[in-house]
DNA sequence: GTGGTCTAGACCACC
DNA sequence: GTGGTCTAGACCACA
């Protein structure tokens, strides 16, 4: 797994996770990967996924159960896309059309863009 | 000025200076503020507001007359936008629409949301 | 380490640097002394050698890894050589031709002090 | 006049007369631009040429008849000959051949680049 | 342990 | 007056 360096991996981390929950690539009570395990195979320090994962514990994506291991809660998927859909239109939106205007960018053009890459991904729907 | 404090003060002194060059508040060519007396402003110590500067110099924003300042460089506005509005396109954006369709968020729906933020300042006047 | 005081320490840290890159005395990928490390055996700031290292991570000689330090860069070597050279050829050597005959050095002289130069290090060994 | 970043410009308003001098386009006992004309062609701070003016007669290249002006010494030109050449076999040279040893460039590449420059400047001669 | 940022204060060269 | 560099020392986030 490759990092954008403006941010702390840990986070990446955790927002990986969040991706495979939400989408349900990893369904309710699903075990994950073992902290080790998962520090291997993305060639990072154990401590930054330890990290990771009590945070989203935390957070209530994820449980603990001792010496087994972490698995996805009850109802995380949806809760995630909850989370997200608020702070997308509520704090994200805003900055987006904000910039928009001050780029001269139309909603017009946008929707161009938005057409192009949709195609070839979402062939009929 | 207030600094976000999730983001390094240098940083966000550059964005401030690359805000009133892209609106051309400072034009070309015009003399902004010596380092100490932004700082003065700013209530910030003259390193950080140096280290600001010699980034924007580096980036060919602004450019040093020695013993007389910072100027705005020829074509800064300009510069900036055409950056912004690359990285906007294609950065920001692909990972908007990626979320839209994780959150299943529609196009129709932020053509709605659009309109809202947009009224009451493009209507009538 | 001495310093040269005609030119600031931290662009000699980054001179000395990259000599020993360029003579790939530090292959790529090697760790180099973290910054404190290096401060304490130069016996300056760690702050100054920082602004050193900061400034080779923009040219791409060296990259960091978060909490780990920094490494040589893959191909910093040949970088630096080719960049090195291109500035002989194009910025040194006219200034040195046009003052040879400014000076009215023949080029023969030149060859004949090359030759002593040479002596002593490349004969029989 | 266009100043290099790297160097003072009091220095380099010295070079340049230093220059005028030894190639005697500036001869022995002629005056030379006041302090004032000469800093409005440069379009720079009077005290900045005062300061190049006081350097050279420091260094009896040229002398002042009060309230009249600066004039060329006797024998200027030969004296920054004679100083420049030495400086450029003793200092210079040793660091170009150096560089050269680095870089891997061959003496004969020098002589190529050497005969290319010279052409279409000195035909005949 | 690592780097990254910031402050306070100093000194210098230069315009 | 301007910028540029350096020091000493602090604090923080991160691995």
């Amino acid at each position: 797994m490759e990092f954008n360096k403006h941010q702390s991996i840990y986070l990446q981390i955790a927002d990986f996770i969040c991706e495979n929950v939400m989408t349900e690539k990893w369904p309710s009570d699903e075990k994950i990967s073992s902290v080790r395990e998962l520090a291997a195979n993305m060639e990072v320090n154990p401590n930054t996924v330890m990290r990771a994962y009590s945070q989203l514990q935390d957070e209530g994506i994820i449980y603990n159960k001792r010496g087994i291991g972490y698995f996805v809660s009850e109802g995380a998927s949806k809760k995630i896309k909850d989370m997200e859909k608020e702070d997308f239109i509520n704090n994200e939106l805003p900055k987006i059309f904000k910039k928009m205007k001050m780029l001269n960018i139309k909603f017009s053009e946008l929707e161009e863009l938005y057409n192009k890459t949709s195609n070839g991904k979402t062939n009929i729907s």
